[in-house]
DNA sequence: TTGACATGTGACCAATTGGTCACCTATTGT
DNA sequence: ACAATAGGTGACCAATTGGTCACATGTCAA
C-alpha cells in the first residue's frame, strides 16, 4: 500500500501473458489455476508452473485476489491498484495537456524570452 | 503505431528510472541528455552511457521524442502513447469502478440512505 | 485408507536486461 | 585546423527474469 507498490504493478502489467490473464480474469473472474492455464495456453504454449509463477507476481502486484476452495484457489481480479496507478501517475500525463498550455502562455506573456 | 506497441510503452513504464525521466521531462522538456544526466545521477548513481540506453527504450515505445540542435540532442515528453495505452487498456480495469461511484452517488442523492 | 486431482516449492537452465567501458562521430568556438 | 564538447556504438559482464522439472502438500471421493 505504499509508494513502491507502483514498481510492482508497472513491472506486473509489463508482460503479455499476465496481461493476457488479467484481461481474461476481467471476462470471468474466479477462475481456477487450470483454467487459466488452458486459457493461456491457447494463445502462448506455457505449462502449469509457467502460469503459476506469473500468477505470484500479480499476488505480488495485489493485481489478483485468491479464494481458497477446497482443493482449488480461485482467482479474481483486482482492479484498484490500476485505478491507483492511473490517479497517482498516469493522469499527470493524460490530463494536464491543457494546463501545460496554459502554463507556456502565462510565462511568455510574463517574460518574453 | 500498432497494437504491439503496448507492449513496448508497457515495458518502458516498468522501470523506475525511466519513470523518473519521463517526470523529469513533465516538468520541464527539451532537456538534453548530459541535463537528464545530471537529474538521474541526483537520485540513483548511474553513467551517461546508461541514461542513453534508457532514453533509447524511451524513444522506442515513442515516449520520448528527439529534436536534433547543434551538437545537442532535446529531448520532449510525448504523452500521446500513455494516453493511448489509458484508452485502450487501463480504461477498461477502472472505469466500471468510476460508474459504480457514480451509480451510488445517484442512489445517495435520490432516497438518502 | 487409498488413489486421483489441484496446486505449491526449490533447484536449475536459458534468455533477457541493466550497466559499464573503450572507442568513434559530429559540432562548436577560437 | 585544432581542441573541447555532446553524443553514439558494439562488445562485454553481472543480475534478473522466464520457464521447466522432480518432488511435496493438501483435498476430495470411494
Amino acid at each position: 500500500m505504499c509508494v513502491t507498490d507502483h514498481d510492482l504493478v508497472f513491472k506486473a502489467l509489463a508482460d503479455g501473458t499476465r496481461r493476457l490473464m488479467l484481461d481474461a480474469l476481467h471476462e470471468q473472474g474466479g477462475q481456477s489455476l487450470g483454467a487459466l492455464e488452458e486459457i493461456v495456453a491457447g494463445h502462448t504454449d506455457m505449462s502449469r508452473f509457467g502460469v503459476s509463477k506469473h500468477l505470484k507476481v500479480l499476488e505480488a502486484a495485489d493485481l489478483v485476489i485468491v479464494r481458497k476452495q477446497g482443493r482449488q484457489k480461485l482467482h479474481y481480479l483486482n482492479p484498484v491498484p490500476i485505478r491507483v496507478l492511473y490517479d497517482r501517475w498516469i493522469d499527470k500525463y493524460t490530463e494536464p495537456q491543457v494546463r501545460a498550455l496554459t502554463v507556456l502562455k502565462q510565462k511568455a506573456e510574463n517574460h518574453h524570452e
